[in-house]
DNA sequence: AAACAGAGCAACCGCAAGGGG
DNA sequence: ACCCCTTGCGGTTGCTCTGTT
């Protein structure tokens, strides 16, 4: 059959193939949907001549052939946007991958279990607990609110503020839109996937790591354990607000104290400072 | 230079839902 | 109502690369 129901059994012996992908078969694959479209991926997989799987064939292309899959660094604000909608949707990777243009629902669930979950696990707290999840609210959150401010402040070419994403009514909703938009201009016009969606580099490095360093020398601390309002996004975005009252000094340290790096390296000392928020946050439920 | 460990990620697996016969 | 097939999703595995000892 092909993939309109006709018939094609010439291939439908062969011996499945498994493991990864070959130049030749992303080939085929990607030659036959120029051609056919996509299709049942079953009947697709042996018209092509692959001897694959549809399950196969329909993961290689939704996550890896496709054109407009955006592959490189998650962003800052993916990363916000991902932390967001996983506080209020969980494991739903397809979901939240739908407010990602470009990135695919396994990508998220690899970035969410390699770099969330590592962090979880240096701080020895379940990454579905209450205080982890606190943490993520409260610190890490406004935390990269706090650098796509900067980022966003040091770009003279695009005007679009982050602000108006945590200013507005429905704010997650408005991230979501803020920055799909943001990204449909960007793919429209180039396939770069190291630039964020405001047209600045971000650092490769732009994981957790950062934060350990973020709660060195802010008051977020304060901030955050004093914040009775147990709405995440409401949190966040008084906490925003707040951060950019204080932030300033704490972007200048960082950019200028190179002894800061050094102390992010550390583990101990940041992960003994998550752990003192934690134990407020402990207290503070109580 | 070799061995080892950990991180990152592509791919697979099992299950559930939905649709058609 | 039942069965079969396809698709989609979330969880898991295992390979590869990189950094460390």
């Amino acid at each position: 059959m092909d993939v309109k129901g006709r018939d094609c059994s010439e291939e439908d012996q062969m011996e499945l193939r498994r493991g990864p992908w070959t130049l030749e078969e992303d080939f085929k694959l990607i030659d036959f949907i120029a051609t056919h479209g996509e299709g049942r991926w079953n009947s697709l997989a042996r018209c092509a001549g692959l001897k694959r799987t549809g399950k196969s064939c329909r993961l290689r292309w939704l996550n890896y052939l496709r054109p407009d899959v955006r592959r490189g660094n998650i962003t800052l604000q993916e990363q916000l946007l991902i932390l967001q909608l996983h506080s209020r949707w969980g494991n739903r990777w397809s979901k939240i991958a739908q407010h990602l243009p470009g990135r695919t629902d396994n990508e998220i669930k690899n970035y969410w279990r390699t770099r969330v979950q590592k962090h979880a696990k240096r701080l020895k707290c379940d990454v579905n607990s209450k205080q982890f999840k606190d943490t993520m609210r409260y610190l890490w959150m406004p935390r990269l609110l706090e650098r796509i401010q900067a980022s966003a402040a040091a770009s003279t070419t695009n005007s679009t503020s982050v602000v108006q994403t945590v200013s507005s009514d429905d704010r997650l909703g408005a991230a979501a839109q803020v920055t799909s938009s943001s990204y449909t201009l960007e793919n429209s016009s180039t396939t770069a996937a190291s630039s964020d969606s405001f047209g600045t580099q971000v650092s490769p490095v732009s994981d957790f790591t950062d934060y350990y360093s973020s709660s060195s020398s802010s008051n977020n601390n304060n901030i955050s354990v004093n914040n009775p309002n147990p709405n995440c996004l409401e949190a966040t975005q008084e906490l925003s607000g707040n951060y950019y009252n204080h932030g300033t000094d704490f972007q200048s340290l960082e950019q200028n104290n190179p002894w800061l790096d050094t102390m992010v390296a550390s583990n101990n000392l940041f992960n003994a400072e998550d752990f003192y928020f934690l134990q407020q946050q402990v207290n503070f439920n109580m």
